[in-house]
DNA sequence: AAATTCACTTGACAAAAGGCAAGAATTAAA
DNA sequence: TTTAATTCTTGCCTTTTGTCAAGTGAATTT
């Protein structure tokens, strides 16, 4: 059963609002499963979901020049999923999204959402809480990544992320921290 | 001179609003010069910096645990240059922002700018716009960094901002691009 | 149950990048 | 203009990571 206190109390965490605004807003949204192995979103498909994950482990990817899957981001329980290029500007995606696990949560369309950031000034805050955290959390990723060896990132990945390497395939786990799956499966042997 | 022409021309650029808005807006922001090697932003300062850059190069770096510094990314002409984390979250900097060139631009402050944001409706599309896209960007970086060798880098960074390689040293670029100073002298005397 | 696929591991070798140190070259300072 | 700093280049050698290919084991299919 999909719980929606979980979301309003994922929004009181995120910015200072009452609780009776965050339960209007959390009420706007409309509660999804997703199996494991299914799309939130598909290559080329303009993305349609502001998807707040209740439980389960989730993943965007896309496939290089070389045909090769890459995982691009993992998402974890208790975090806004979107692909923000395709749902902010309203453009085909490059990118799928995929449960890993079997997924919970709810979700509003972009006409939703701009709705509820027309009528509940409150929102906008959370909106752009959201955008600046998963911002500060893609730059944190990126200096990590230019200034620490495979090792290290995956010892980052350990202690960050330690349900991702609990269901993620190696493979997910290797294009994720840019090595090849023998490298990864190397660095482990050695921990 | 600064031009306040070129902000409402990037504001105009960024979102669909009147001239007349656009105008209000602009006018808003204060003039400021930066001479080469000054800082906007200082390790341990609160931002208050939401500055749009008409001329020069400017560069965030910071030093990592090995006191090395490194530069984390690069501003050029017509963009929005702030720190994200001490802007928006009120919390002191771990990042300097300096001009390497000597820059020129318009700036607010964090509380003019929520006043845009209230006062002007089509000003909180460009903000969203702004980080959109400063978020696109980071990811598409992130991604290129993760999959790309040191000379491919390179040679994107070479079509993408050539004014960087004009102006910035080869350490700032070397730790831009997550290479030792050798390796990028090795890299460039290749080709 | 056999066959097929998939996920992961491992070995041998190659390529990419780093560490260190010495030396040019350029720039700034005295 | 000479000295001093800084920036960049280069050689030698090490470490890290990649490539390719073979092999194991588990899971899924038929």
């Amino acid at each position: 059963m999909n719980n929606r206190e979980s979301l309003v109390n994922f929004i009181l965490s995120v910015v200072k609002i009452s609780k009776d605004d965050a339960d209007q807003i959390a009420n706007t949204f409309h509660p999804i499963e997703i199996e494991e192995k299914d799309y939130l979103l598909r290559e080329n498909e303009v993305s349609d979901d502001y998807f707040y994950l209740e439980s389960g482990l989730m993943r965007t990817f896309l496939f290089n020049l070389e045909g090769e899957e890459i995982t691009i981001d993992f998402f974890t329980e208790n975090n806004i999923v979107f692909e923000i290029t395709s749902f902010f500007n309203r453009v085909r995606s490059e990118a799928y999204i995929q449960a890993i696990t079997k997924c919970k949560g709810f979700r509003i369309s972009y006409d939703e959402l701009n709705t509820l950031f027309h009528d509940k000034p409150a929102f906008r805050d959370f909106g752009r809480a959201i955008l600046v955290k998963e911002f500060i959390a893609s730059q944190s990723r990126n200096y990590g990544m230019i200034n620490r060896t495979a090792k290290e990132r995956y010892q980052n990945l350990l202690m960050t992320g330690p349900q991702i390497l609990q269901y993620a395939p190696l493979k997910y786990i290797a294009s994720y921290l840019g090595v090849t799956d023998s490298t990864l499966s190397r660095l482990r042997k050695k921990m």
